[in-house]
DNA sequence: TCAGAAGAATTAACTGAATAGTTAAACTTG
DNA sequence: CAAGTTTAACTATTCAGTTAATTCTTCTGA
């Protein structure tokens, strides 16, 4: 495809003293490549990878198409990093460790909020994974993998052993119902991600704006913790 | 941007006999409107509209590109076409008359079984229409709007006052716990439709291919009816 | 302290490939 | 043969990626 020479980028020199003309646009400045970064975040998770536009990215960044390929020399390179970010961002908004000892209720609590609170900042987020999911596989997998250094495909049944013996106990201390890893599991992540990968109909058919979305998930803050708690008593 | 003249198609000759060379591709040749058709859906469901390329809708349809616009006139015709059947179906997947009297119980195993047995059928749309809604928010609305004629922005709110009247003689009757129909709803649908939205990544991480998820929908099919009614017990 | 060289950053203009769309002729069938 | 159908070959456009020249920044040494 492109030719494989090694990459022709450097370290931009350190500073940068005030920008005298910036395109028809008044933004600060910030560095290049950072500008076009924060482009490419906005026109990909509009657009996804398909749909995007170089010429789009570059209009967005107030600067020349030739940059982008100046510092990411292609589309696909630039979008792979998108797209891993946005990964890394998603994983992140899930609680790493969960003190395994805590009441179910802080429990549930924990996830929702750390979920709400984390992907509400960049709420387009999961629509993008979901759609760059679908449309391509396989990249999730490559892309966690190379993120977290192990393969999903390992790490995934020995995470649901995890959590069905938690439950386990939990149910033999007559604290919850049983109920298969694989549901709780989809459950939660579904009362969470669902309403941000249905964002745009929620705002197209319902008309909800940000302002009434934000405070949908602030009751969602309350009422999901409630929500699981109940359908999980015993 | 492509000219204005009146639709060159006509309704192709009533029946086709046994058809004697079918590119590399020994389909039954159904009518030929009908596999170009199939094809797109085939191709736009995986690709998206961005994605699809002409080029493979014509291979996997075993016909030469220009009859796609032969019956079709453009990419952006065709997959409008493609968009609005697949929403047509969604659409169909949720019971259109509640029997308001019915007990919870059947409420929620009447809208869990319609909604899993009908998409079940299809699983990739819902991750098709919300990758299509998420790039291109106003065509959900226009889409919608052709298919029932009615603005879902009038007809929203008024479905959900009715919701909310429905859970509060409910509540009242000392059947459920109170809960603002917004949440209800979007919970319902998270549950039913983010499984299925998530398909590919439930393949390529959990490795679950088509017997484990067909499987997981027929546990489904139990235990969310269970979970819902559980969450929701006063 | 400043000329100017070296290299990094940026641009306008271009190229080539992919791809949607067109046309006109050939084929099929009632 | 006539209307509808299908095809091969073509055109036009869009778009990722390239090139070569230009401007900006930093560094060197007299």
């Amino acid at each position: 495809m492109t030719k494989a020479k090694d990459p022709p980028k450097r370290r931009p020199a350190a500073a940068k003293s005030a920008k005298t003309s910036r395109t028809a646009n008044a933004i600060p400045a910030a560095d290049t490549e950072t500008r076009i970064l924060d482009a490419a975040r906005v026109v990909f998770t509009r657009a996804g990878t398909a749909g995007a536009r170089m010429q789009d990215i570059a209009r967005e960044a107030g600067v020349n198409q030739a940059l982008l390929h100046y510092y990411f020399r292609s589309k696909q390179a630039l979008a792979d990093r998108v797209f891993r970010e946005a990964v890394t961002t998603l994983l992140a908004a899930l609680p790493g460790v969960i003190r395994q000892d805590a009441p179910l209720e802080e429990l549930f609590r924990s996830f929702v909020r750390t979920y709400i609170d984390t992907v509400r900042k960049t709420p387009f987020l999961p629509a993008y994974m979901a759609a760059e999911a679908h449309h391509n596989p396989e990249r999730v997998v490559a892309v966690i993998e190379s993120i977290t250094g192990t393969d999903p495909h390992d790490k995934s049944p020995q995470l649901l052993r995890k959590v069905q013996a938690l439950i386990d106990s939990r149910v033999a201390a007559g604290e919850m119902r049983p109920i298969r890893a694989e549901h709780l599991m989809v459950n939660t992540m579904s009362l969470l991600a669902f309403p941000f990968v249905a964002r745009s109909i929620l705002g197209s058919v319902y008309a909800m704006d940000d302002a009434a979305f934000d405070r949908f998930l602030d009751e969602r803050r309350d009422e999901l913790p409630r929500f699981l708690l109940n359908a999980m008593r015993p």
